[in-house]
DNA sequence: GGACTTTAATCAAACGATTGATTAATATTT
DNA sequence: AAATATTAATCAATCGTTTGATTAAAGTCC
C-alpha cells in the first residue's frame, strides 16, 4: 500500500515496454480498459504516464500492444500443439489420442500456466467487444485449432470436417474446457474450495475426457 | 446523433425507475460499470443525471439495482424448471429426460429470451469481479439449479449426488451449453454466420443432448 | 581523444475534458 | 399545501494527453 519510493528498484530502459504490457494486460483484464487507468498502469510499472504516450501512443496503443502480445502468448501455446503438416493416423484410436492431447495441452495452458492469468481476463473482456484482439486472437489461434480438431474428430466419426455438425460438436467439447476456466469461481466455489487443487485439474481433465470418449463411441457407432 | 430535443417523447413517471435499470443493463453489460457513464446511461434512458442519484443513490445503486433485476430475471427463468419437492422419477431413462428438460429450458433462455441480451453480459462482466451481484446469482440460481441437476444425475447413473466427480460432470454439460452463448462471436463465425440462425439453436441443442446421451450411457455402464 | 550535437527515454507539471455527485429551483402529483 | 419527482447548474476529482525540462548514451566533427 504504502510505497514512499519507486516499486521497481531500477528499471533497465528497455524494459518500461514490456512492463507496461505486463501490468496493463493485468490492470486490463483485472478492471477493464476504462477501469484501468493510465496512471495506474504507470505506477504499478513504475514509470511515468508520458512513458505510455511515448512508447505507445496512448492509452489505445498500450491496449493493442496488449491484444498482441496475448496472440504471440496464444500462438506459443498452440504452436506446440499444431504439427504443421503431420499425416493423419489411419486408426481411430489414435485420432481420439490426438484429439484428447491437443485438449490436454489445452487444459495445462489454461489452469497451469501463469501466463494464462493474464491471458485469459483479458480475452474475455475482448470477447465482449470484438475489436483488433478479438480478431487477432480468433483468426491467429481460435480458428486454426478448432479446424484441425474438426479434421481429427471428422476422422475418427467419419464425418465431413467442415459440417456444421462436426464444427458445433468440437466446439462443445472445447467450450466445456473453456468454461472450467471462464465459470472457474463458480465451479471451484461448488466443490467448497477457494481455487483449485492439483488434484481438481486432473478431476477436470478425466471428466472432459470422459465426454469426448463417450461422445466418440456414439458418433462413431452413428456413422461407421 | 443529434439529439437537439428529448429522445423520449413523453415518460410515464413510475418509469423512470425501471428504464434506468433497463438501460443501464445494457450498457453496463456492454461497457463495463467504468465503461458506461451516468450521463450516458440518463440519457439513454430520457431522464436527467440526478435522477440516478435520486432513485438509486448513486452509480453504485443503480448498478446493485441491474444485479437485483437480473437475480429476478434468472430466478423467473429457472422458476419454471424447478417444482419443489418433486418426487423422483424412478427410471433412468425418465431422469435422462428430466436432465435434458432442464437444460433445453436453459438454452431456451439464453438463446431465444430478449432478457438473456441484458442479463447475459451483465452477469460476465461480474463474473471476472465477484461482488454483491455475483453473490445473489449464484446462490439465487446458479447453485440451486446445479444441486437439483446432481440429484438427477446422480440418480441416472448411480453416483454420489455430492461427489465431486457428479459436480463435475454436472458443470461440463452446463459449461458446453453456456459457452455456445458466452463465446458465440467465436462460433457464429467459424459457422460463417453473423448470428445464430434458428436452426443453428436447434443443431446446438442436438449436439449438447447427444453429448448427454453418451455420457449417460458410459455412466450408467460403468457404475450400474 | 576531446568538444559539440543529436537522439532516446524519462520525469514533474499542467492542460482541457469528463467523471460522479450535489445543490437549489422547478414541475408534477396527491 | 405537502410530498414526490425532475431539472439545470455547479462542484471537486480524475481522466487521457501534452508540454518543456532533464538525463544519459550514441553519434559527429576537428
Amino acid at each position: 500500500m504504502d510505497k514512499t519510493t519507486k516499486a521497481a528498484p531500477a528499471l533497465s530502459p528497455e524494459n518500461t515496454r514490456e512492463t507496461l504490457i505486463r501490468e496493463a494486460l493485468r490492470l486490463f483484464g483485472d478492471k477493464g480498459f476504462d477501469g484501468a487507468s493510465t496512471r495506474e498502469i504507470a505506477d504499478a510499472a513504475g514509470t511515468n504516464v508520458a512513458s505510455i504516450a511515448y512508447h505507445f501512443g496512448g492509452k489505445s496503443g498500450l491496449h493493442r500492444a496488449c491484444g498482441e502480445a496475448v496472440a504471440k502468448m496464444l500462438a506459443n501455446a498452440s504452436g506446440q500443439t499444431a504439427a504443421p503438416h503431420e499425416a493423419l493416423p489411419i486408426s481411430s484410436e489414435q485420432l481420439r489420442l490426438r484429439i484428447s492431447d491437443i485438449l490436454k495441452r489445452m487444459a495445462a495452458f489454461l489452469f497451469s500456466s501463469p501466463q494464462s492469468d493474464l491471458a485469459v481476463p483479458f480475452i474475455l473482456r475482448e470477447m465482449a467487444h470484438p475489436g483488433e484482439a478479438f480478431e487477432a486472437i480468433y483468426s491467429g489461434m481460435m480458428e486454426p485449432v478448432h479446424k484441425r480438431l474438426c479434421v481429427l474428430w471428422a476422422g475418427a466419426t467419419g464425418g465431413d470436417p467442415e459440417s456444421d455438425e462436426v464444427k458445433l460438436t468440437v466446439f462443445s467439447m472445447i467450450g466445456q474446457l473453456l468454461y472450467f476456466r471462464i465459470g472457474a469461481r463458480a465451479v471451484s466455489r461448488r466443490l467448497g474450495r477457494e481455487t483449485f487443487s492439483e488434484q481438481d485439474i486432473t478431476a477436470i481433465r478425466n471428466v472432459i475426457e470422459s465426454n469426448i470418449s463417450a461422445r466418440l463411441n456414439i458418433a462413431a457407432k452413428g456413422d461407421a
